[in-house]
RNA sequence: GCGCUCCUAGCUCAGCAGGAUAGAGCAACAGCCUUCUAAGCUGUGGGUCGGGCGUUCGAAUCGCCCGGAGCGCGCCA
């Protein structure tokens, strides 16, 4: 159950349009684009006009007369070549505002077909320090993870880590080259194993020899070498430990831990099915699958290489194979950059050529890269990228600057100071994020993450604290929440915005689109800021008008808080200020 | 060469199942703290929506062409 205004409306379109037989599928109503003249309008007429070759105008007119009569319909009006403009009476809106407020889900609804959906993001690389590269994908599946669960559907994350490629040879040359052996493997911590995989990355680039060694080793600890079985296991265990201490400070989660290497099984077995189906075939010593150029110019998908080793391709058509047989997934989602788009269209092709995961959706979601000023993906002025450490410690600077100290405030201690510290720095990150659109990626620009003022995650947290604020002292003056009255423009203004929770998040969710979310967050938190302004609870009017703006207070609270929660963002219950801050 | 994505205010971006005066944030400028936290609010200035042609009563939005940017194109992942 939804608590859209728009749905009574729309129903009494369809009704009014089928009386004067229309087609009815122009009956809707959107929020309008002139505020100045209506709630709603509906653009019917204008389509129907031209589909009968009819006077526009003279169709909205007939429509508007049969919506005067409705009892919650204020005014109705026909303007420019055929808008209908729709002005809905206060008192509807504010008892449907009532009903939002009693309402747990906070008048948003649920999807009609509730389904199971896998999600792969955040792809950390085994012995890679995590950059700000990936950020994005991280941040925006999280996101993603908590959107697909509150409209409620099943949902599985797989952070789904690189742990079975050509670099874990070449880290494996690299200290055998170093070592002569294996046998300190098991001393090295992350940051050791991050300095071999370094060198080794520069090794592999000039020596074409050192990256056949680190391709036989790769091979072989595909094929089962125990030795190297045994030393990667502690690699990857010292960097599973590394990736979480930074994905849980960004509040980034995982239902699963797989990797590349989990679906080293069933890569023999699609290579077989690939086999008896007579679609696979081998040139150049490598087994591939052409694909259909048809439309474009593909290149075939390579399963086993030359070497004998998988290719990576493989391994994720085999974990889709799993998802399927483990899960039985309806859908499943990943979220990289657009650079390996072509990829996934690939895999998605022979999935479907093998038939291993029927009626399955397989979407990617393809998002920008995050580019540096010259518009090429981030590098750092040293040729290196930002690790995402250094971002959040960066970020929590500038928060702690404007905090007090540890003890200045009663009960807010070290711990106390540090959370909060933390709450606002990784909001400032991840909305920062966030607010962009998925596809077209974004600028880095360092400043931005310590950004408090204006479009961030901190503004909205301000927000919350400040209702937080009203409603503790309500309390100790005995205000009482009250059925919700519209008076002032400011309070009209606020309800119809915040009727629009339902369609917000049904629209993230159909797009896979966060930023449509924090987006609205902030409208809805900016349009707070002005009712507050000029409605104060306290020194409200009337008892009736106080408790009134006090519901609408708390609405507003719980719904960006809400809002925030589905962009993996917390809110802290008090933004303290430093001494010497304005 | 082929393919994908993109080009909107000084900067960073929304808007794009065609529609009424193209919106934010930042930056700039002018106001607002004996009144619920000024991380805030109010107001001002700023745009030939890359260029051209077309479809349409109507195009930032759809189509074609041109220009510019980024990414990708068989044994790296």
């Amino acid at each position: 159950m939804n608590l859209l205004l728009e749905n009574e409306l729309n129903s009494a379109l369809v009704a009014v349009f089928e009386k004067n037989g229309l087609d009815k599928k122009f009956a809707f109503v959107k929020v309008s684009d002139r505020s100045d003249l209506s709630d709603f309008q509906c653009n019917g007429a204008l389509a129907l006009a031209k589909i009968a070759h009819k006077n526009p105008r003279e169709i909205a007119s007939l429509i508007a007369e049969e919506l005067q009569k409705i009892d919650f319909i204020d005014a109705v009006s026909v303007d420019g070549p055929g808008f209908i403009n729709i002005k809905l009476k206060n008192e509807f809106i504010a008892q449907n505002t009532d009903k939002m407020a009693a309402d747990e889900r906070l008048g948003c609804g649920e999807v009609d077909d509730k389904h199971k959906v896998v999600l792969d993001y955040g792809g950390p690389n085994v012995a890679k320090e995590m950059h700000v590269g990936h950020l994005r994908s991280g941040v925006i599946g999280e996101s993603i993870r908590r959107i697909e669960k509150f409209v409620g559907n099943e949902v599985i994350a797989d952070v789904h880590l690189g742990d079975w490629g050509t670099p874990m040879g070449m880290i494996l040359a690299e200290i055998i080259k170093t070592d002569g052996n294996l046998d300190k493997v098991e001393s090295y911590d992350i940051a050791q194993i991050t300095e071999f995989y370094k060198r080794a990355n520069i090794r592999c680039k000039e020596d074409e020899t050192a990256k056949e060694d680190a391709r036989k080793i790769t091979a072989e600890l595909q094929g089962g070498n125990p030795q190297y079985r045994k030393a990667w296991q502690h690699l990857r265990s010292e960097s599973i430990k590394a990736i979480k201490e930074n994905y849980e400070q960004l509040d980034v989660n995982f239902d699963l831990w797989w990797g590349e290497s989990d679906a080293h099984e069933t890569c023999g077995e699609i290579v077989k099915i690939a086999r008896e189906k007579g679609v696979s075939e081998i040139d150049e010593g490598a087994e591939i699958i052409r694909l259909e150029e048809s439309n474009k110019p593909k290149p075939p998908v390579i399963m086993v290489k030359s070497d004998g080793a998988f290719g990576y391709q493989l391994t994720d058509i085999a974990t889709i194979k799993m998802r399927y047989d483990e899960f039985s997934a309806d859908e499943i989602v990943y979220f990289t950059d657009s650079r390996q788009a072509l990829h996934f269209e690939q895999v998605f092709e022979v999935v479907e050529k093998l038939g291993i995961a029927p009626n399955v959706k397989l979407k990617h979601i393809v998002f920008g890269t995050v580019n540096g000023a010259d518009g090429k993906p981030f590098k750092t002025r040293d040729g290196g990228v930002m690790n995402l450490e250094t971002l959040i410690e960066m970020s929590k600077d500038k928060v702690r600057q404007s905090l007090p100290k540890a003890g200045e405030v009663e009960g807010y201690g070290e711990k106390e100071i540090e959370k909060l510290t933390s709450q606002i720095a990784v909001a400032a990150i991840k909305f920062q994020d966030l607010k962009n659109t998925i596809v077209s990626g974004y600028i880095f620009e360092l400043d931005d993450f310590a950004k408090f003022e204006g479009k961030t995650g901190p503004y909205i947290q301000y927000a919350i604290a400040r209702i937080n604020s009203v409603l503790r002292k309500a309390k100790a003056n005995g205000i009482n929440f009250g059925k919700v009255i519209l008076q002032a423009p400011e309070e009209r203004t606020l309800a119809l915005k915040l009727a629009q929770i339902h369609n917000v998040v049904m629209r993230a969710h159909n797009e896979k689109e966060p930023s449509i979310i924090a987006d609205y967050t902030y409208n809805l938190a900016q349009t707070f800021s002005t009712f507050y302004n000029a409605c104060s609870v306290m020194n409200a009017e009337s008892a009736e008008l106080a408790s009134s703006r006090l519901t609408l207070a708390k609405l507003v609270r719980d719904v960006l808080t809400l809002m925030l929660y589905l962009l993996g963002i917390e809110a802290p219950e008090v933004m303290l200020k430093a001494e010497n801050q304005g």
